[in-house]
DNA sequence: ATGAAAGCGCTAACAG
DNA sequence: CTGTTAGCGCTTTCAT
């Protein structure tokens, strides 16, 4: 099918060498001192015949594939995964691995893309993006000392290696912010309960008490995570009551759909109500107004998820127990104040 | 590093049987006949030491990788992007194909990373994915007899094997129920020339004549796609002028910004003026009035080109010569009539 | 400083 | 129906 192709056997015959030196040269193997004019005997060959290294062959010898698995949950049109895989892939590129994307995910770990793509020399390592790693997948993952990070805002129970984000203080300060204005009303809307959402919520409510500020019951609107139902949902929950001077929403469909309503019901943000969104999106600038966010930051989760990759891939299981911490931010647009 | 893996040579000696039967069972090999319990010994084998083929040896020895390159201009996290790759995923997950990111783009096509990943055999193709393709590119992906495809709304001239698109019906019927409804007077917001821009200034020029409807110099806005300046150069453009009845938005980003423009001045959308944008994003049916899209068949793009490129690998250039050509559609929403 | 040769795990003639 | 065997292209020990 592929013509064949110039090896390094190839390269050997036309620099005058054996295959071996050939090696020795173009991998600039430390272990072996070449003559210059040997040297560059085989380069010049090698440039002559446009040769390039089978990575395959390369590969197959070194026991290794130099790329690394990537699985995710999300949809992968999701903005925050794709922001956390150019992180990641700005720092394979300087390693030189490349990355393939895994994704059937099957119920049973055994039979997941990526694990059979692991135990078949595929990938060295794998990364989960913005996926819920189950206790069970954790513990088969590290039973056979699998490389693996998990990249997720949330903390993934019992995971080793993880990268998980923090978002306390960021939405802490946009409260306070919002509470130097004189807001002392903040409400949320959202859900309530499951992993990430509680850890939004919670931190939420860590903020308010941080501010010294009430949780009104009253100012709670729960809503579920389903983008046909949500608009709908909002007009249920905020149709004919008093608003809160202030609404942090549980993540960016929400946001979008609350300030739709705000837009639709004629209600000015931020001088009736304030609206904080809980989410990176590349569309909050582009509304009128603006949405202000606490954001995640999605790029250095990558790039430092794959960093800790590289280190348990060289060193083994037993490098850097302690799961990475980063910090969200507040982006304060025009929707608060 | 990895710590020793078992081979089919470990399945053979644990099934009784030669290496090539375990070959032969484990691929389905259709031109040798096995007897039923020899094969069973084999899967059984097979499975009681968890064996994985290791597809680096395999691939090896078939000479090929089984993944395909993908390379794009746009930045990762753009929705059209993800989305074609959606399609494309779902073409390559049926023949067991995996998908290899290319990421260093060289400015001599050489050493880009996919000719070197294709030359290493890492990839058995390319495609490219929204990404306009130089016609040295072209001339050398040819000559190399290099399988690729482009995916694109627009057409990349030379390019032997590609997934273009037609705008032009689709904005047809979107002006056509404009004028059902006594709206004559469409503008157009957005890029006035270079290659994507113009077909899409084009598409609505030729709508508008088949519409019989004249195009007024007057409502042509022109604006530069630089995120950061859009709205300023919007507000340049409409502050103070008599706007017309409907106008037709270039792209996601000017459509979001002239809404807001709208939205902040007070505006109503449709009511004063009615909002087409050309281009695709899930953010459209999240605002208010959420906005009416002329939108690209990208995961059929992506679908159609996986396709096309398979096509290419198994029979090799000569098949298919023909562009596959999609049509976009028109998504009516609350923004115009 | 360089070469000969073994072998990574697999597949596919070919032989039986 | 199954086994023997010869490589695929590469790296690397071990000789020289």
């Amino acid at each position: 099918m592929k013509d064949r192709r110039v090896s390094s056997k190839d390269v050997a015959r036309e620099a005058g060498v054996s295959q071996a030196t050939v090696s020795y040269v173009l991998n600039n193997n430390p272990n072996v001192k070449i003559r210059p004019e040997t040297r560059q005997a085989v380069i010049d060959a090698a440039r002559r015949l446009n040769y390039h290294v089978d990575f395959i062959a390369r590969n197959m010898r070194l026991r290794k594939s130099a790329s690394v698995g990537i699985v995710t949950d999300a949809d992968m049109s999701n903005f925050p995964f794709v922001r956390a895989l150019e992180g990641i892939k700005a720092s394979l590129v300087e390693r030189n691995y490349s990355v393939v994307m895994c994704f059937g995910t099957g119920s049973d770990i055994q039979d997941a893309e990526y694990i059979k793509y692991y135990f078949s020399n595929l990938i060295d390592g794998i990364i989960f993006v913005m996926r819920d790693l189950k206790q069970e997948d954790v513990k088969y993952l590290e039973k056979n000392q699998i490389p693996y990070v998990s990249i997720n805002g949330n903390a993934q129970p019992n995971a080793r290696y993880q990268v998980k984000t923090d978002m306390r203080q960021a939405v802490t300060l946009a409260i306070a912010q919002l509470k130097a204005k004189g807001i002392t009303n903040v409400g949320y809307l959202g859900q309530f309960a499951g992993n990430e959402k509680s850890m939004r919520f919670s931190a939420y409510r860590y903020a308010m008490r941080e501010n010294k500020l009430r949780v009104a019951s009253r100012h709670l609107y729960p809503i579920n995570d389903n983008e046909n139902l949500i608009f709908d949902e909002i007009c249920g929950q905020l149709d004919g009551i008093e608003l809160p001077q202030a609404i942090v929403c549980d993540n960016v469909n929400m946001g979008f759909y609350t300030l739709r309503y705000m837009n639709k019901n004629g209600i000015r943000v931020p001088e009736d109500v304030s609206l904080i969104q809980l989410g990176t999106t590349e569309f909050s600038r582009r509304t009128y107004p603006t949405i202000s966010a606490v954001e995640a930051p999605l790029y250095n989760m990558g790039l430092r998820g794959s960093e800790l990759l590289f280190d348990i891939m060289d060193y083994g299981y037993g490098v850097h127990g302690d799961p990475i911490v980063l910090q969200w931010q507040y982006n304060q647009r025009e929707s608060s104040w």
